[in-house]
RNA sequence: GGCCCCGUAGCUCAGUGGAUAGAGCAACAGCCUUCUAAGCUGUGGGUCGAACGUUCGAGUCGUUCCGGGGUCACCA
C-alpha cells in the first residue's frame, strides 16, 4: 500500500489563511492576494504570510492585519501553529511541535514519501540519440544524465513514462567511417585491435577527415579553387557514392554498415550501462528516414504545402516569423524535418502518448520550433504536446568541443578519470580498508560516477556550461560525493543504535524540539514540493539543490546533537526518526539523479 | 541584420515581486579520546552588466543600450 500525502505544510497554511481572511473580514480572497515564504533564518518562525498585498483592499495596516490573522490562526488551528508574530507586513507563524513530530511519525519509513499519486498520463522522453560515426562526450553526458533524471522526476510525479533514443545510424557520415575503414584498416576489426567499438569507428572517422584534408591540400596545391577541391576529392565522391549504394540497398554497402554499427552498439552499450542510462524504446533512423512522405501529399491538397517549379515542396511559417521551410526535395527525397514530424506522429500513435519530451541541445530550438509549427498547421492533434527540453552546450575553457580538433572530452575517458580520483580519494582516507577488490570497485564507480552525475545535473539545464579539463571535478562541497557522504554517516549511526526499537514503539512523545532537529524536519516535509516543483519544470538542478541543502544541514545536526548518546531515550528515538527519514529522502532524491548512493565510504 | 538564451562575490552557481542578496570552491582562523573530519564553526569578499520605467516594495516585471552565445541549410 502506497501511502500519499494529501496536503503540504505550505498549502494547508495557504487553505487555513484563505479559510480565516473570510471568516474575518466576509470577503473572498484567492491564493494571489498574499504570499507564503519560508521565514528568514534572522526571524523568529517558520512560515511567513506577506500581507503587503492585503493592504488596500482591507484598508488596514498590515500590521492590524497580521495581528488580527494572527490571532485568528492561533485560536482556530491551535494543533498547527504555536506562535506568531507580526514585523511590519510579514506574519511569522511557528508551527507547533508536536505537529512536526506526527509528520516524522507519519513518513518517517515512507519509502515512497515525497512521490505523488497515478496521473494516467503518459510520455516519452527521448534522449541519447547519438550518432554512430564516433563515441559518446561530455555533451552526450549532460544529455543522458538530464534526459534519465527528468524522466524519473516524471515517474515520482505520477507519469507512466517511456524512454526513448533515436540512433542516427544511417548518412553522409557513417559512410565517412566505413570508406576509411575499407582503405586503412585491413580487415581489422575491434576485436583484433583490442579496443571498444564505438571508438574504434570513431578513429576511422578521424582518419576520413584527415585524408580528405589531405587531399584537398594536394589539390588546391595544384591550382584548384577550395570550392572545387572540396567536391573532387576522390575520397569523397566514393563516400557519396557510398551513401547512394546505401540507399539502393546494395548487399556488401549494407552488410559493412550492419558490421560497423554492430561495433558501435556494443561500444555505446557498454557505456550505457556503466552511466546507468536505459532506454524503452530505441528508434533507427535507417527505419525512419522515410517516414512523414505521406502528409506531404496531404498537406498539398489542403493548400497548407505548396510546389515550386523544381517539384520541391514547402511550407510558408512566415506568419509565425519563421521563413519559408522545405520539406520535400525536388527529386521527392525527404529532409532531416520531413522524418521528424513523421517520427513524432508515430509516436504519439503507436505509444499513445500525452506528451512527448525531446532532450535535445540549445542549438536546435529553430528546428524544433519549426516541427511544431508544422504539426500544427498540418492540423496533428498532439502539437502542442511537442515539447522540447533544451539544454546549454557543454563547453571547455578552450572554447568549444570540436571533434575534428580532437578537443572533445570522450565520455568513457572521463568517467575513468572520474573513478580512478574516487579510488585515490578513499585511499587516502582509509575507512574502507577491509572491503574485498569487488566492493571497493564498485565503491569506486558509485562515487565517481556520483560526482560527475552531480556535477552536470547541479546547473540549470538551460544555462550553458564551462567545463575545465585541468580542473577534475570536486569532492567537496556542493557535490555528489557530499550527499553520498551524509548517506553514510547515517548509515554508521543505524548500524551503532540499531532500529529495533523503533519498530517495538510508535509514539514520539517528545513535545520540545531543538531548532536543528525541527529545521531538519521542515526541511523534509518539503521534498513533496520539490518533487512537483522539479517535474513542472523538468529541472534536475532542483533535487539536486535540495538534497545538498538537507546534507548540509543535517551535518550540522549530526555534530551538534549526538543520537547514540541522546539527552533521553524520547530525544534518542526522536533522533533515530529524523536520521531515517534524512537518509531515505537523500536516497530517494539522489535516485532520482542517477546517483545511488553506499552503506560506507 | 531578424529572432532566441545568458550576464549575481576572484571562480562555478542558487535566488515562486517581499525583510540586511545566499551556497560551494579558492583565501584566512579554529574544531577529531565521543554515531565516519569526503565533515563542522567562524572571518573577509557584491554599485546583482548599465540606465530609465511599473510598484507600497525590483536581482526578479517592462523598455532601451552594452557584453557573451546560439540560430536563421535541399547537414543531421
Amino acid at each position: 500500500m502506497i501511502y500519499f500525502r494529501k496536503m503540504s505544510f505550505t498549502s494547508y497554511i495557504q487553505n487555513s489563511v484563505l479559510q480565516s481572511l473570510s471568516e474575518l473580514y466576509a470577503q473572498t480572497f484567492t491564493d494571489k492576494d498574499f504570499q507564503i515564504n519560508e521565514t528568514k533564518p534572522e526571524f523568529e518562525g517558520d512560515y511567513t504570510v506577506v500581507l503587503f498585498a492585503l493592504v488596500k483592499s482591507l484598508k488596514k495596516s498590515p500590521e492590524t492585519i497580521g495581528k488580527e490573522l494572527g490571532d485568528h490562526l492561533i485560536k482556530n488551528y491551535s494543533g498547527f501553529f504555536s506562535s506568531y508574530n507580526v514585523i511590519k507586513g510579514f506574519l511569522n507563524l511557528k508551527i507547533d511541535d508536536t505537529q512536526l513530530s506526527k509528520i516524522l511519525q507519519e513518513n518517517y519509513q515512507n519509502k515512497n514519501f515525497g512521490k505523488k499519486a497515478p496521473t494516467g498520463k503518459k510520455i516519452m522522453v527521448e534522449y541519447s540519440s547519438p550518432n554512430t560515426n564516433k563515441p559518446l562526450h561530455l555533451g552526450h553526458l549532460r544529455n543522458n544524465f538530464l534526459g534519465w533524471s527528468v524522466a524519473e522526476i516524471l515517474k515520482a510525479n505520477g507519469n507512466e513514462v517511456i524512454k526513448a533514443s533515436i540512433v542516427n545510424d544511417r548518412g553522409i557520415h557513417i559512410c565517412k567511417s566505413m570508406i576509411a575503414w575499407q582503405m586503412f584498416a585491413n580487415g581489422a576489426t575491434p576485436q583484433s585491435a583490442h579496443e571498444k567499438g564505438d571508438h574504434f569507428v570513431g578513429d576511422y572517422y578521424v582518419r576520413f577527415n584527415n585524408e580528405y584534408q589531405k587531399e584537398i591540400k594536394e589539390l588546391t596545391d595544384s591550382g584548384k579553387s577550395e570550392e572545387e577541391a572540396e567536391k573532387e576529392a576522390p575520397i569523397m565522391k566514393e563516400t557519396q557514392q557510398m551513401l547512394l549504394d546505401w540507399e539502393l540497398g546494395k548487399p556488401d554497402v549494407r552488410a559493412l554498415w550492419s558490421e560497423m554499427n554492430g561495433w558501435v552498439y556494443e561500444g555505446f552499450d557498454e557505456t550505457y550501462k556503466r552511466i546507468g542510462s536505459d532506454f524503452d524504446h530505441t528508434f533507427y533512423e535507417s527505419n525512419t528516414y522515410l517516414l512523414g512522405k505521406d502528409f506531404v501529399q496531404e498537406g498539398l491538397q489542403k493548400n497548407i504545402l505548396f510546389k515550386k517549379e523544381d517539384g520541391s515542396v514547402w511550407i510558408d511559417l512566415s506568419d509565425k516569423n519563421l521563413d519559408e521551410k522545405l520539406v520535400l526535395r525536388g527529386d521527392g527525397t525527404s529532409v532531416y524535418i520531413t522524418q521528424d514530424i513523421g517520427l513524432a506522429k508515430q509516436k504519439f500513435e503507436d505509444y499513445h502518448l500525452d506528451k512527448s519530451i525531446y532532450v535535445i541541445g540549445d542549438e536546435q530550438l529553430h528546428h524544433m520550433k519549426v516541427l511544431k509549427e508544422i504539426t500544427r498547421k498540418l492540423g496533428m492533434p498532439f502539437a502542442d504536446e511537442i515539447f522540447h527540453l533544451s539544454y546549454g552546450m557543454v563547453e571547455l575553457t578552450t572554447g568549444k568541443m570540436k571533434s575534428r580538433e580532437g578537443t572533445v572530452v570522450d565520455a568513457d575517458d572521463l568517467v575513468d578519470e572520474m573513478v580512478a580520483t574516487a579510488e585515490k580519494h578513499t585511499k587516502e582516507l582509509g575507512k574502507v580498508n577491509d572491503f574485498t577488490k569487488e566492493e571497493l570497485q564498485e565503491l569506486y564507480e558509485i562515487l565517481g560516477l556520483g560526482a560527475m552525475k552531480f556535477y552536470l545535473l547541479r546547473v540549470d539545464p538551460k544555462k550553458r556550461m564551462i567545463f575545465n579539463p585541468e580542473e577534475s571535478i570536486d569532492f567537496h562541497g556542493f557535490t555528489g560525493p557530499f550527499v553520498q557522504y551524509t548517506y553514510a554517516r547515517i548509515q554508521s549511526i543505524l548500524r551503532k543504535v540499531g532500529t529495533d526499537q523503533l519498530a517495538v514503539s510508535n509514539a514520539l512523545s517528545v513535545s520540545r524540539l531543538f531548532p536543528l532537529e525541527r529545521q531538519l524536519i521542515i526541511l523534509l516535509e518539503k521534498y513533496s514540493n520539490i518533487i512537483s516543483d522539479a517535474g513542472n519544470e523538468m529541472n534536475p538542478s532542483i533535487i539536486a539543490n535540495y538534497v545538498f541543502n538537507l546534507a548540509k544541514l543535517f551535518n550540522s545536526f549530526y555534530t551538534e546533537h549526538s543520537v547514540s548518546n541522546a539527552e533521553t531515550e524520547e530525544k534518542k528515538k526522536l533522533r533515530l526518526c529524523i536520521s531515517v527519514m534524512t537518509a531515505g529522502v537523500l536516497k530517494s532524491g539522489l535516485q532520482l539523479l542517477g546517483i545511488k548512493v553506499p552503506d560506507r565510504m
